[in-house]
DNA sequence: CTAATTTTATACTAACCAGTATATAAAAAA
DNA sequence: TTTTTTATATACTGGTTAGTATAAAATTAG
């Protein structure tokens, strides 16, 4: 058992609400007061456990990448098909968007749009967090690429940006009209643009 | 000629720079002193001229609207061609993104990730916006299905939303990396989710 | 020129912000 | 118990925020 004093909170769950706190109001938006009263922990304490306001939100964020990012890239590597990966990318991230227990829209989405106000560090953290993005998509439309299920023509890299934004435009909709529906929708529709090689053509769009 | 001193400033310059000033550091990320000193306006003057910040706010989302709203409204009425319609409102979207006179992204999708913070005149004028731009698709899309260049069980709301909602993914890619050449292959690739009437396909592609 | 009217310049206010100093409480170590 | 260590509670600080009071300046009307 550690020294002193022991904790009167779990850290966990403190930066858990915290994470969600930010996600709901944004950076800006959100006061060291507002954090103190939801995580449950006084101002002096959460400067020790988590540091200033910037680093907290760095810690934040990362705990929604590895929980959120984790679960969409666990969906697609669970697919063998690469069209079923690419819709399951799609759908994990309708299914985050459509639980209630969450708060509307995306963080990472949120972050971008504040980013003006950032400095390097949490700037450098939201590109990274894109380019995982990406990468999930990318790795697995090249694999699928090189072995014969994707035109050798296609820019997958270009493909991987494009149903990694679709994903944010969901959030984006998610933000404005939180209707399951419509998400759905998105991602069938923005999967008619999924490239077809015509010659290779053995995927399952069932 | 008015009665009184006369303005040292022009009230639609003023708003311009307002505008530009919101779209760049968000609506919480832009402080009145900032404001004050970018619009060349004391801060007395503003709140005589403009009211309060929010109404400022409202003035200066109404402009953006107007301005670069009615820009993609008229590139879409432009065409004859419903595929070339659709494709002329990102196109012009990727045109907005791609100026470098223009602050990064979108005012409406910074201003969604912010709404959280919001009074109710402003949420509202946030989904007029979306619906607006979304009517201006569907009114086309809806046509053109009447007339029988698109499949009659398409969905042509959620076809319009999910257009709309590229335009909106392109500006969030601009945010993160503002390069033209990925913004025109989002549009590229978007494109091919376009559906085709197989019995009545009269439209141009090229 | 005078009076009325409107804009501008300066300085101010009350509330809130991130961050901290100080003192106290609760645990382990000696 | 006493000392050491860590966490908590309270109150505070300096800086920033949106918004304003006051007075001077610039114009027109009579």
């Amino acid at each position: 058992m550690p020294r002193g004093r022991p904790r009167e909170f779990n850290t966990e769950q403190a930066l858990f609400q915290a994470m969600k706190l930010f996600w709901q109001q944004g950076y800006q938006g959100t006061s060291l007061d507002d954090l103190s009263k939801t995580m449950g922990v006084t101002k002096p304490s959460l400067y020790a456990a988590f540091g200033d306001k910037e680093q907290l939100f760095l810690k934040a964020f990362d705990r929604y990448s590895q929980l959120y990012g984790g679960r969409v890239q666990q969906a697609v590597a669970a697919q063998t098909n690469i069209y079923q990966a690419v819709k399951a990318y799609l759908d994990t991230i309708a299914d985050i968007l459509s639980d209630i227990d969450n708060p509307a829209g995306c963080l990472w989405v949120n972050s971008t749009s504040e980013c003006h106000h950032f400095g390097e560090t949490i700037k450098r953290k939201i590109v990274e967090h894109q380019a995982r993005c990406e990468a999930v998509l990318y790795n697995r439309l090249r694999q699928a690429q090189i072995a014969g299920q994707i035109p050798i023509e296609e820019d997958v890299q270009a493909l991987a940006r494009f149903f990694g934004s679709v994903g944010n435009a969901m959030a984006v909709i998610a933000k404005v009209h939180p209707d399951p529906l419509k998400i759905r929708q998105m991602v069938e529709i923005a999967m008619r643009a999924f490239p077809i090689n015509l010659s290779f053509d053995n995927c399952d769009r069932s």
